[in-house]
RNA sequence: GGGCGAGUGGCGGAAUGGCAGACGCGCCAGCCUUAGGAGCUGGUGCCGCGUAAGCGGCGUGUCGGUUCGACCCCGACCUCGCCCACCA
C-alpha cells in the first residue's frame, strides 16, 4: 500500500478527475440556487458579466476563480449563495466582426458565448447557469425599452440638441467614454470631434447629491473618490452683474448697451471685490448683444476661430491664454466699479453659467489672462505673512489659498474679516440686495445614451409629423432589431437603410411615422442586469419585486476598477431611479465592492489581441489542471494588485497539490531521497508530534478562516502550504495515521476545498471510501456540502513560546518560555541570559517593556 | 497642474508600531533514478571574521522627525502606476 510503486501507479492527475467532478456537480444541480428558500441566510455574490469577445483570457480567471472560492466558502457556512453568470452581448465589436467576416452579429456573438460557456465550466466555478442572462435577447432588451419609457414618463429621459463628442468610427459617445488629454474614444482610440446633434439623455444629474452619499455601502475608497470627483460638487454663489451703459450718465446708453443681467457662478464670493473683469465663453448667448460695434469684427473672428478649434486644442492647460474685448462693461454689485467684459475660450460654455467674474489676484488662470492683456490685478485676500503695508505690492503669482488664516483686504466694509466669514457675509448681503444667492454646481452632465449603431437596443420612440415624438406603447414592445439589415458599409447607422424598420405608423394618429434608428448605449444593459438574474424569464416586469426584496442589494460585487465612473455610477443611478419609480426597494445596488487588479501581458501592456500578448488559460489547464491554475492566480499576490502575467512558479503550486495528495492517500509512505523521512524530529515522541500536528492544524484554521473572509487569498494559500509541509515532515513516522494526523488532513482538505474544489472532492471521496462509508449519490457526500470546521481554541493554544529580547531597540537574544509566565519571572530569566548580561555591560535597565505578543 | 495608490532579496510577495524577508519561484548542494527540463531533502538578504557550530555589522526609494523601539506613524523630496485635467 505504501510502496513508491503504488504511488506512481496512482498519481495526482488533475485532467483525469476534474471533468468528472464538474459533470457530477452539474448533474446534482449543486449550484442552482433556490431563490425562494428562506431557510438559510441569502448571499448574493455577483461578478461583472463579460462581453463575449470570443475567448476567456487569464484575466477572466483572475476575477472569477477567487470569486468562486468566496461562493464555496459561504456555502460551507450554511448560506444560500446565488452566483449568476451572463453575457453583455450587445456592442460594437460584433458589428465590426460582422462587416469584416460577413456574418450576422447575432451568430458571431452566439458562437463566442458557446465557447466561453465551455471555458467557464472548465474553471469548476459554481455559477447558477439556469439564471443566465444575455442582453441581446429580445426578452432582455425589451425591458431596457420598457425602463426607458418609464424614465421618459418620469422626466428622467429627454431629447435635446447640444454639442456632443463624436467619434468617426463609433458615433456619439458619453462624456465618460472620451479619455485622455488628446480626447480619444475609449473603445477605438480615434480622436473625437464636437458635433451639434439631437440626442437622447438620461437625467443622472437629478441624483448628483444622492450619488455623493456612500453611507451604508462598503466600497474601496479610490472608487468613492473617483465618483465624488466625477460628480464634482462645488459650493459657491451665483452673482448677478448688470451690464453698464457706454457712459456713466444714464442707465442705458444711446446704443442700447447696458442693463442686461450677466450671471456668473463663483466658488469664491469672498473675492468679489477683486473682480476686475469678466469673461464669457465664446458660445455665450449674450456675446452678440454685448459686442460693441467697434469690436464687432474682432469678436466675430475670435468666436469663429474658437468654433473651428477642436476640443483638444481648447482644453490644453499649457496653451497661452487668448481672448478679445467686447467693448462692453459690467458693474460689480459690491462696489459699483465698471469692469470690462472679455471673451475667452478658457471659459467653458457647459459649466456654471458660461461666464465668470475674473479675480486675477486669486486665480491662476485669471492671473495669466490679466498679465497677458494688461488688466488690473487687485489683492483682496492676504495671508498672515502679508502686512497691511504690503497689500498694495504688485503680485508675482495668484494667491489662491482659502484657509482660516487668510483675511480680507481692499474689500470695503468686509476688510479685515477672515475669508471664511467674509464668504458667508457677502453671500448674505447679495441675497438681501437680490443680486445673488448661494448656489451649488456640478461637473457631472446628463448621460448621453444615443448611439448610431445597429447592434444595440432600439430606442422605442417614433417620429410623426402630426404628433411629434411618440413613445411606442408597452404592448408593442419589444421593438425588435431587424435581422435583414445590410451593414456592409461604414459611416451611417445600418438601421437607417432598413426601410421596413424605419417606416411605421404613428401609434397615436395612425399616420405615417419614422422609427428612431439610434440604439442605446450598452451601459444601459449593465445598469440593471443583476436584477434580471433574479427572474430572468419574468414576462410581467423587469424584476420580480418580491424576490428583489429578499435578495438585494448584492452582498459582494467583484470586478475591475476601470468602470469607476461608468458602469458603477450608472448602476447606482438606475437603482435609485428604479426605486423612485416603485420597481425595487433598495437604493444602492452593491453593498460591498471589491476591485481586483488587472493582469497585464508579459510585456506589461494591457492584454489584447492587437498586442498579441493574450494568455490562453486552456493550455495551462490542460497541462496543470484547473485547481493548480486557480490556486496559482490566488497565490500570485494580493488580489487587488494584479500585475504582469508570468507563469513562472506555477510548478510550485502543482508540487503543493501533489504533497496534499500524498499526505491524504499515503500517510505511511517515505521519501527514498530523504534519510530523515519517516523519522520523528530529534527529541520528539509520538505524543508530542500529535500535539504539534493538532496545534498547527487549528492555528492554521483560525488564520485561514479570517483570510477567506477578508479576501486575502495569497496568504491563505501560503498558510495551507505551511500546514502541508508540516504534514510531510511527519509522513511515514509513528504520528502518521494517528487521530491527530487524520484530523489535520481533513482540516487541510476542508480549508482547501473552496480554492481547489476538484482535488479536495476527489480525496474526500476516496478517504470516505477507505473508511468504509457509502459515498453514493446525493449532495451530503460532497466536501462542498460540509460545514466549515470550528477552531478548537484549546488545541490552537501552545504551551511554550519564543520571546525576542531587545536592548535599546536591538535584538540581542531569544528565549523559550511557558505561555502565561509571570512578567517578573520572565524578566529574571531574561536578565540572567549571558547575551543580555553582555549587552547591558553592567548597566541596569531604566525601563523594561513587555511588548504586545499574543 | 490636481487627486489617489505603490516603492521591501535575483523575482512574485509576507510582516501595518515589537524577531524584516513568511510562502513560493529561481539558484546551489545532496539524495533517488536506466534517464530526466520528473520527484524528494537541505541551504540561500548583503558585508566582514571563523576550519566549524557560530559571532559582529549593515539593510525595507532619499532626507529629516516622533518613539525604549519605525517597512509600518508624521513632514519634505525622488521614481513609477492609475484617474482627472482651463470645471471658475
Amino acid at each position: 500500500m505504501s510502496t513508491p510503486e503504488h504511488i506512481r501507479a496512482d498519481r495526482y492527475e488533475p485532467t483525469a478527475i476534474e471533468p468528472r467532478w464538474q459533470q457530477r456537480w452539474a448533474e446534482l444541480g449543486l449550484h442552482d440556487t433556490d431563490l425562494r428558500d428562506a431557510s438559510k441566510p441569502k448571499y448574493y455574490l455577483l461578478t461583472m458579466y463579460d462581453y463575449p469577445s470570443g475567448d476567456l483570457h487569464i484575466g477572466h480567471w483572475y476575477v472569477k476563480t477567487p470569486t468562486d472560492a468566496i461562493a464555496r466558502f459561504h456555502r460551507m457556512h450554511g448560506e444560500n449563495v446565488f452566483m449568476p453568470v451572463g453575457f453583455d452581448a450587445f456592442g460594437l465589436p460584433a458589428e465590426n466582426a460582422a462587416i469584416k467576416n460577413k456574418i450576422h452579429p447575432r451568430e458571431w456573438t452566439q458562437s463566442n458565448i458557446d465557447n466561453m460557456r465551455r471555458q467557464l465550466r472548465s474553471m469548476g466555478a459554481t455559477f447558477d447557469w439556469k439564471s443566465e442572462v444575455k442582453t441581446c435577447d429580445p426578452g432582455y432588451y425589451r425591458w431596457n425599452q420598457w425602463l426607458f419609457l418609464r424614465f421618459l414618463e418620469a422626466g428622467l429621459a429627454y431629447r435635446a440638441s447640444s454639442p456632443v463628442d463624436w467619434c468617426p468610427n463609433d458615433g456619439t459617445l458619453a462624456r465618460e467614454q472620451v479619455e485622455g488629454a488628446d480626447r480619444h474614444c475609449w473603445r477605438c482610440g480615434a480622436r473625437v470631434e464636437k458635433r451639434e446633434l439631437d440626442q437622447w439623455y438620461l437625467r443622472i444629474t437629478k441624483y448628483a447629491d444622492e450619488l455623493l452619499d456612500f453611507s451604508g455601502i462598503e466600497w474601496p475608497e479610490p472608487i468613492r473618490i473617483m465618483q465624488t470627483n466625477w460628480i464634482g460638487r462645488s459650493e459657491g454663489a451665483e452673482v448677478s452683474f448688470t451690464t453698464a451703459p457706454d457712459d456713466e450718465s444714464s442707465d442705458r446708453g444711446p446704443d442700447g448697451f447696458g442693463g442686461d443681467d450677466l450671471r456668473v457662478f463663483t466658488t469664491r464670493p469672498d473675492t468679489l471685490y477683486g473682480a476686475t473683469f469678466m469673461v464669457l465663453a465664446p458660445e455665450h448667448h449674450l456675446v452678440a448683444k454685448l459686442t460693441h460695434p467697434d469690436q464687432a469684427a474682432e469678436v466675430k473672428a475670435y468666436v469663429e476661430a474658437a468654433g473651428r478649434e477642436t476640443e483638444i486644442e481648447r482644453m490644453s492647460t499649457e496653451r497661452e491664454k487668448t481672448g478679445v474685448f467686447t467693448g462692453s462693461y459690467a458693474v460689480n454689485p459690491v462696489n459699483g466699479e465698471r469692469i470690462p467684459i472679455w471673451i475667452a475660450d478658457y471659459v467653458l460654455a457647459g459649466y456654471g453659467t458660461g461666464a465668470i467674474m475674473a479675480v486675477p489676484a486669486h486665480d491662476d488662470r485669471d492671473f495669466a489672462f490679466a498679465r497677458k492683456f494688461g488688466l488690473p490685478i487687485v489683492r483682496v485676500i492676504a495671508g498672515p505673512e502679508i502686512s497691511d503695508a504690503d497689500v498694495a505690492v504688485p503680485m508675482e503669482t495668484a494667491f489662491v489659498s482659502h484657509g482660516t488664516e487668510e483675511r480680507m483686504v481692499n474689500s470695503g466694509p468686509h476688510t479685515g474679516l477672515p475669508a471664511k466669514e467674509g464668504f458667508a457675509k457677502i453671500v448674505a448681503m447679495l441675497e438681501v440686495q437680490g443680486k445673488g444667492k448661494a448656489s451649488v454646481n456640478y461637473r457631472i452632465r446628463d448621460w448621453l445614451i444615443s448611439r448610431q449603431r445597429y447592434w444595440g437596443t432600439p430606442i422605442p420612440v417614433v417620429y410623426c409629423d402630426t404628433d411629434g415624438i411618440v413613445p411606442v406603447p408597452d404592448d408593442q414592445l419589444p421593438v425588435r432589431l431587424p435581422d435583414t439589415v445590410d451593414y456592409g458599409g461604414r459611416g451611417e447607422n445600418p438601421l437607417k437603410t432598413d426601410a421596413a424598420f424605419v417606416n411605421t405608423r404613428c401609434p397615436q394618429c395612425g399616420g405615417p411615422a419614422w422609427r428612431e434608428t439610434d440604439t442605446m448605449d450598452t451601459f444601459i444593459d449593465s445598469s440593471w442586469y443583476w436584477f434580471r438574474y433574479l427572474s430572468p424569464a419574468d414576462e410581467n416586469a423587469p424584476v420580480d419585486r418580491s424576490i428583489e426584496a429578499r435578495w438585494c442589494p448584492v452582498d459582494q460585487y467583484t470586478g475591475g476598477a476601470e468602470h469607476a465612473v461608468m458602469h458603477l455610477l450608472y448602476s447606482r443611478f438606475f437603482t435609485k431611479a428604479m426605486a423612485d419609480l416603485g420597481m425595487v426597494h433598495e437604493r444602492e445596488p452593491f453593498k460591498r465592492l471589491f476591485n481586483q487588479g488587472q493582469i497585464l501581458g508579459a510585456d506589461g501592456e494591457r492584454m489584447s489581441k492587437s498586442h498579441g500578448n493574450v494568455q490562453d488559460p486552456d493550455k495551462l489547464v490542460l497541462r496543470y489542471g484547473a485547481d493548480t491554475v486557480r490556486l496559482f492566480l490566488m497565490f500570485m499576490g494580493p488580489w487587488d494588485q494584479g500585475g504582469p502575467w508570468s507563469p513562472t512558479g506555477i510548478g510550485g503550486i502543482g508540487r503543493f497539490l501533489n504533497r496534499v495528495w500524498h499526505c491524504a492517500l499515503d500517510p505511511h509512505g517515505v521519501e527514498a531521497g530523504d534519510p530523515e523521512s519517516g523519522v520523528l524530529p530529534a527529541g520528539q515522541d509520538t505524543a508530542a508530534a500529535e500535539i504539534a500536528l493538532r496545534t498547527a492544524a487549528h492555528r492554521t484554521l483560525r488564520v485561514v478562516s479570517e483570510e477567506y473572509a477578508e479576501l486575502r487569498f495569497n496568504t491563505m494559500v501560503a498558510h495551507l502550504m505551511e500546514l502541508s509541509n508540516l504534514l510531510m515532515r511527519y509522513r511515514g513516522t509513528e504520528a502518521a495515521g494517528s487521530a491527530a494526523w487524520n484530523e489535520a488532513v481533513l482540516l487541510l482538505l476542508l480549508m482547501l476545498a473552496p480554492a481547489a474544489p476538484h482535488i479536495t472532492e476527489e480525496l474526500w471521496a476516496r478517504l470516505a471510501k477507505a473508511r468504509g462509508e457509502e459515498s453514493g449519490a446525493g449532495t451530503a457526500s460532497s466536501i462542498h456540502s460540509q460545514p466549515w470546521p470550528a477552531v478548537d481554541d484549546a488545541a490552537a493554544a501552545e504551551s511554550e513560546r519564543e520571546v525576542p529580547v531587545q536592548v535599546n531597540g536591538k535584538l540581542r537574544d531569544k528565549v523559550m518560555v511557558p505561555v502565561g509566565i509571570a512578567e517578573a519571572e520572565l524578566e529574571a530569566i531574561v536578565l540572567a541570559r549571558p547575551k543580555i548580561v553582555a549587552a547591558l555591560d553592567g548597566r541596569v535597565p531604566l525601563k523594561v517593556i513587555h511588548a504586545g505578543g499574543r
